[in-house]
DNA sequence: TCTGCATGAAAAA
DNA sequence: TTTTCCTGCAGAG
């Protein structure tokens, strides 16, 4: 699920299977032919990501350690993008491969996404700049989000999926959030206690760590988590994401659904109340 | 096996 | 507001 913690986990792990190797780029597909023309016989020197934006730094092979980037990849995945990788040579390039990266050790696979393009740095800046705080980034202060969402009359829910107000945060952790801290969706902004927004910070940026650990997302407590009967290894991961009209977790009322920000949010009615 | 929905966001209309 | 990117999964049959 590509939310901010994917990205997060893939900077990682590009990092560890192709960082200071020359590469050999294609686009299978052909359409991102130019751009990997361009990367092609560069050297990764790093990886970052930034929300859910994910970023690879190119030189020329052998540059020194504070070379300026030669080229810089974005990439999105949006709703279907997703990067496949493996050890020794890459399988058969079938269907649309959006992009190949291989070294003499692996292979780096892209399809589907919304972005992948070169950019200046420049346009990297000013597409940096456009995003609010990321949960996952060392050193991160929640100031500018804190001011957004205190400061607006916009729905609670409809701020925290607006990558300007915290970058990172997708459907499920918008729903999961607003439940684990008993604020309706729709609450606007300016409502929500200014101790409520510090906590769900906080455990927004536990989760968010917790989940590029595990490569999933799971926001339930351990108490709330049996599953009476079902099978053992599956967990109860969510309290509301997707589970309209089944009983909430903590008190039984059947869990809610509408769209906001052009998703379906969920949420208890009672466990968290319309007037906050 | 088929169908519809799903993590996101930009562009088009 | 609708379309697009085009994959994976769950549930229905």
């Amino acid at each position: 699920m590509p939310e901010g913690h994917t990205i997060h986990r893939l900077a990682r792990r590009h990092r560890r299977l192709l960082q200071g190797a020359v590469v050999r780029a294609s686009s299978p597909q052909g359409r991102f032919a130019e751009g990997a023309a361009l990367l092609d016989g560069l050297e990764l020197r790093r990886t970052d990501a930034w929300g859910k934006h994910l970023f690879h730094e190119y030189v020329e092979p052998g540059a020194p350690p504070r070379a300026r980037p030669t080229r810089l990849l974005h990439v999105h995945l949006g709703l279907y993008g997703k990067f496949a990788d493996g050890a020794g040579p890459a399988p058969e390039a079938r269907g649309a491969l959006r992009l190949r990266l291989e070294s003499d050790e692996h292979w780096l696979d892209l399809r589907g996404p919304i972005a992948c393009e070169l950019l200046e740095a420049p346009e990297r800046d000013a597409l940096v700049s456009r995003l609010g705080p990321d949960p996952l980034r060392a050193g991160v202060q929640p100031d500018r989000a804190t001011a957004r969402i205190l400061g607006s009359r916009a729905p609670v829910g409809t701020l925290l999926m607006d990558q300007a107000v915290v970058a990172g945060i997708g459907n499920v952790y918008r729903a999961e959030l607003l439940f684990r801290h008993g604020l309706h969706p729709l609450l606007p902004g300016r409502q929500v206690p200014e101790a409520v927004w510090r906590a769900l910070w906080d455990d927004l940026v536990l989760l968010m760590r917790a989940g590029v650990r595990s490569g999933r997302i799971v926001t339930t407590e351990p108490e709330d988590r049996e599953r009476a009967g079902g099978p053992a290894r599956r967990v109860d991961a969510h309290y509301v994401y997707r589970r309209t009209g089944l009983p909430c977790r903590r008190c039984g009322t059947p869990v809610q659904a509408a769209v906001q920000a052009a998703r379906n949010v969920f949420w208890c009615p009672v466990c968290q109340p319309e007037g906050g």
